[in-house]
DNA sequence: AATCTATCCAACCGCTCAACT
DNA sequence: CAGTTGAGCGGTTGGATAGAT
C-alpha cells in the first residue's frame, strides 16, 4: 500500500519525537497510525476521498479513504491546508487589525475570531497571536491581555497598520508618488527599508510624530488641520475598496472593550479613524529614556523629542520603539 | 564556514460539549 | 439517564529555516 512506503521513507526524527510523545497503548499500535507531518500522497488521498464523499465523520473518513491516520488528523490537516478555501501566506495589515480588535473583544476565541477572516483559519491566527502579539508583551514585560497592553495596541500598533494599508494604497496607486516619497524620506530608517507589505513585520512610515503628546490628551486625528503631510499620514483613512469589509472595522468599533471603540468614523468610503490612548498610566509608562533626535520614529519627531517622547522604558526595560514597531 | 539563536507554523494533545444510542 | 462517539476548541510542542555571531 502506498501509504506503508511513504510512512517507512520518513525516516524524519520528527516522527520518532512524535511518537515518544504517545502513550504506550498508542505505541502498540504505532506501526498502524502514523503522526507527524502529511505527505503528499497522504494529502492526496485525503482530497480524493472528500471530493468524493464529502467531510465529516472524520474517524470513519480514515479508515475509509486508507489513511492511517486519526480521524482528529485528517479533519485538521483539511481545515488548516487542504481545504480549497484557506489562504495561504503573511495575514494582511487589515487582518492584523481585524485579530487585534477582535482579540480585545473576545480574549482567545480562535475559532470566533477566524470565521471573521474568511481563509484564514483558528490555528493561523493563534499563531499569529502568540508569535508576533505575545512577543510584544514579552518585550514589554506587560500582559498580552492587560489593558496596559491594550492601550499600547491601540496607541502605537493600530496606527502603524493604518499606515501599512494606506501605504500599500499609495504604492498601488503610484509608486513614484512625489509626496509619498518625500514623507519617507524625512525618516532615513524608515525609508531605507523595503516596502514589502506581503511581511506584516516591517516597519512603515511612522504616524505624524507631533500627535503622541497630543494623544494623550485626547488628540483626535480627523480633526488634523495643518501640514499636508502629516495630515496625509494622520488622517488615516481606509478605503472600502480594500480587501476587507471595512464596514466589518466600522462595526467593531462599537464594542466597548476594543481598542477599536470610539477610534474611527465612517465617512463617504473612508473610515476615519481617530486613535487616543484611554490610559493615562500606560502612556505614562512610555517615556523617554533616549536623547533627542536619536530614533527616527512615530515618537522621535523633533517635537517630540523636545517633548522628551522617544524611548519606551516598561519597568526599566529600555526598548526603543523601533524595536516595537518592528513586528 | 560553522555554530548559535530566534522565529514560524504544522501537527499534536487534552479537554469540553453536543448528539446519539 | 448514563455511556459512547464525533467534532471542535485552545494550548503546546518541536522541526525547519532564516538570520546573527
Amino acid at each position: 500500500m502506498t501509504v506503508v512506503a511513504m510512512s517507512s521513507s520518513l525516516s524524519s526524527s520528527s516522527l520518532s519525537k512524535k511518537k515518544s510523545l504517545s502513550s504506550s497503548s498508542d505505541d502498540d499500535h504505532s506501526d498502524q497510525l502514523r503522526r507527524g507531518p502529511w505527505t503528499l500522497e497522504e494529502d492526496n488521498l485525503l482530497v480524493h476521498y472528500i471530493a468524493r464523499d464529502g467531510e465529516g465523520r472524520w474517524n470513519l473518513l480514515a479508515k475509509r479513504a486508507g489513511l492511517r491516520r486519526t480521524g482528529k488528523s485528517c479533519r485538521l490537516r483539511w481545515l488548516n491546508y487542504l481545504k480549497p478555501d484557506v489562504k495561504h501566506g503573511n495575514l494582511t495589515p487589515q487582518e492584523q487589525l481585524l485579530i487585534l480588535d477582535l482579540h480585545s473583544k473576545w480574549g482567545n476565541r480562535w475559532s470566533k475570531i477566524a470565521q471573521h477572516l474568511p481563509g484564514r483559519t483558528d490555528n493561523e491566527i493563534k499563531n499569529y497571536w502568540r508569535t508576533r502579539v505575545q512577543k510584544q508583551a514579552r518585550h514589554l514585560k506587560v500582559d498580552a491581555n492587560s489593558a496596559a497592553f491594550q492601550d499600547i495596541i491601540r496607541c502605537f500598533w493600530i496606527p502603524r497598520l493604518l499606515q501599512k494599508i494606506e501605504g500599500s494604497k499609495t504604492l498601488s496607486l503610484s509608486s513614484s508618488s512625489s509626496r509619498s516619497s518625500s514623507m519617507l524620506s524625512q525618516n532615513p530608517t524608515v525609508s531605507d527599508q523595503p516596502v514589502n507589505y506581503a511581511a506584516p513585520d516591517l516597519p512603515l512610515p511612522p504616524p505624524p510624530p507631533q500627535q503622541l503628546p497630543q494623544e494623550v490628551s485626547g488628540y483626535h486625528q480627523e480633526h488634523h488641520d495643518h501640514n499636508s503631510d502629516s495630515e496625509h499620514t494622520s488622517n488615516s483613512c481606509i478605503s472600502s475598496t480594500e480587501s476587507m469589509n471595512f464596514s466589518q472595522i466600522s462595526q467593531l468599533s462599537e464594542y466597548p472593550n476594543s481598542p477599536f471603540h470610539g477610534i474611527g468614523t465612517f465617512q463617504k468610503d473612508c473610515y476615519y479613524v481617530d486613535i487616543g490612548c484611554n490610559n493615562m498610566e500606560t502612556m505614562a509608562l512610555a517615556t523617554l529614556s533616549v536623547p533627542a533626535g536619536e530614533f527616527q520614529n512615530p515618537l522621535c519627531d523633533p517635537h517630540v523629542a523636545e517633548s522628551n517622547w522617544v524611548g519606551c522604558d516598561f519597568g526599566g526595560n529600555i526598548w526603543s520603539m523601533d524595536e516595537f514597531m518592528a513586528i
